[in-house]
DNA sequence: TTGTACGCGTTATCAA
DNA sequence: TTGATAACGCGTACAA
């Protein structure tokens, strides 16, 4: 069917030994042989077969990507550090989604590992007790890098934000505005990046002495917009709810501003808000919103800088377990530091009527 | 380094015909060498080498996507949209990126070539006069699908949305609001989606009897928001400038929207705005956008499942024409049929102080 | 500088 | 039901 080396040996009558290393820059071949091979390659169209080639050389220069979706512009942001980093870098991208299931995540693995690509970056949905296909990668000494979070018990690369130091952050923010009842709206999952977070918003009550309620942080079903926009909703119908609320994501912030301005209140006067990720849609929305910008794309391209340099050195590098820094962007959504008190006594009586 | 069939073969005293049987769910295989096959690759936790079996059976179940960039929320759907179907029907999936450079194009095309790709989805930028490795893939009968736009000069499979139907609709609409002065901001190249849309544009002016003006064209110079801002500042320096403005994107309107603003003109009340894509920014922008909803995701998965069926088919299916139709989503950047004369007085004030 | 021969890990063919 | 053996298309050590 397609052409192959050897039909090309056989047209200038020489062997294929020769036509794979005119064809590889190979210095032991003649000049003229070399250029006549190049000829003909052109002539017929010639496209070498990278399977066989690798089977050989083992390397595909091929990595792979698992994320547990691809539709979120965070995830989005990530697929964008890695594909330039592996572009630059001479890495084809292989892109592969779990659809936050781990157990399509621990097949999407394998499949990868069948593909033979060099290595991966794995933006791991799984829980920490079962992630056998991880430690299965370490074992058999195929490079991998974590990415957004990682596994406690596992001792490998990773790149994360530092989303204790988020979290603290933007709920610093809010108590310097004068808040006191701060509402966090989560996600229901275990991974590092929220119970960081968690960490990071008890940390920052606690430096200011004010008590953790166990009823200001309410958990969201999954990762969409309508459901920051039905937890926030609970809040609302709170006999004490709170005057700000901290998302632990855009999306959800998104859903929680729709939620407060169909009570026909409104972001910051009556309710200040603070999301995370800092989505590019983010300071479009009506009221723009304070949110925790994380290098989102750094963090896919550090990955990918860290994974290639291991492949490249056989995997004998120390596992690097990179923090990267957030940033707090203030914009609209928590206004100044006006009086507390006259918002919510506001806020009770729309609520109650 | 990694476990072989043979190595199964080896420990179990079978040839390694045997074990690739067992593994592949031959029948042609005792039930019990069966189990004993699968029970010792299991605890050596083999993996199938996919490149030595590709070698053979000529198949890599992957297809390669070429896109001219993942930044833009347009590309991501079209990801999501063959994702979806590439996984459900057992294809993994190669992201190539083009960054919007022709030669560029052609390689990350010869690439997935190389990498023996069952097939292609591409959004092609290049120009219909170079397209040379579309010609070769069609002549080495690999399979292929054209996305987003498609090339008159070659027949072949293609999914796109009616782009003339598209601005037609937008523009019939400004129209029937009274607006007569409609300027149109485009893109520089000369791919069928902008020239159809401007097809379009005409058509509908032309069905109204209102004449075409040329000044009322302007080109931004790239797609990126700053572009739409800066081309509907020159629309609203002009001495007479247009009541309405229908931009060939959401991300150009955007951009214009900003500029508008800045110029302390509202929108719909001084100018009508109409965008296209319907990204799903634009029902969040501080004036949700009146714009062209194309089924994206839709794009990507039809054609997939295109690329799939003639994959499985080898290739012996007659070339589909899709045009998909795009549906105007009416918001509030138009408003309804004011007095426009009033409007526009407004405007050239503005604009002259 | 070139060619021969072998190997990469599978699947496919044929004979047993 | 199994096992030798030959592919698949390429790279490479070794010999020439």
């Amino acid at each position: 069917m397609s052409v192959r080396m050897e039909d090309i040996a056989k047209i200038l009558g020489v062997s294929k030994s020769t036509v794979s290393r005119a064809l590889n820059n190979n210095p032991l071949v003649n000049e003229n042989t070399k250029k006549k091979v190049l000829t003909v390659a052109k002539r017929l169209n010639f496209r070498k077969n990278y399977l066989a080639r690798s089977l050989i050389t083992k390397r595909t220069n091929t990595i792979g990507i698992v994320l547990p979706n691809i539709l979120s512009s965070y995830t989005h942001e990530i697929v964008y550090g890695v594909e330039t980093v592996a572009n630059k870098k001479g890495y084809a991208l292989i892109l592969c989604v779990s659809s936050d299931d781990p157990k399509k995540e621990e097949k999407e693995i394998h499949l990868l590992r069948e593909k033979q690509v060099d290595g991966m970056i794995i933006f791991f949905i799984g829980e920490s007790k079962h992630c056998d296909c991880i430690w299965e990668l370490k074992q058999d000494k195929i490079p991998f890098v974590l990415i957004d979070r990682y596994l406690k018990n596992i001792y490998s690369d990773f790149v994360v934000t530092d989303n204790i130091a988020g979290a603290y952050m933007a709920v610093k923010h809010l108590i310097k505005l004068g808040h006191k009842r701060i509402g966090f709206i989560i996600e229901p999952e275990g991974s590092t990046s929220i119970l960081d977070r968690i960490e990071g918003y008890k940390k920052a009550l606690n430096e200011f002495g004010i008590k953790v309620e166990k009823e200001l942080i309410k958990t969201s079903p999954i990762r969409r917009e309508a459901n920051g926009y039905r937890t926030m909703k609970e809040f609302l119908l709170m006999k004490n709810p709170p005057t700000a609320v901290f998302a632990v994501n855009d999306e959800i912030a998104i859903g929680a501003l729709e939620a407060i301005e169909e009570q026909g209140l409104k972001v910051p006067e009556d309710i200040a808000l603070v999301g995370y990720d800092n989505l590019r849609v983010s300071h479009l929305l009506k009221v723009p919103l304070t949110t925790v910008a994380q290098p989102i794309q750094e963090m896919g391209s550090r990955a990918a800088e860290i994974l290639i340099e291991k492949i490249e050195k056989n995997g004998i590098t120390k596992p690097q377990r990179i923090f990267l820094k957030p940033k707090l962007i203030i914009r609209e959504s928590c206004g100044g530091g006006k009086n507390i008190s006259k918002r919510v006594k506001k806020v009770r009586l729309l609520i109650n009527t």
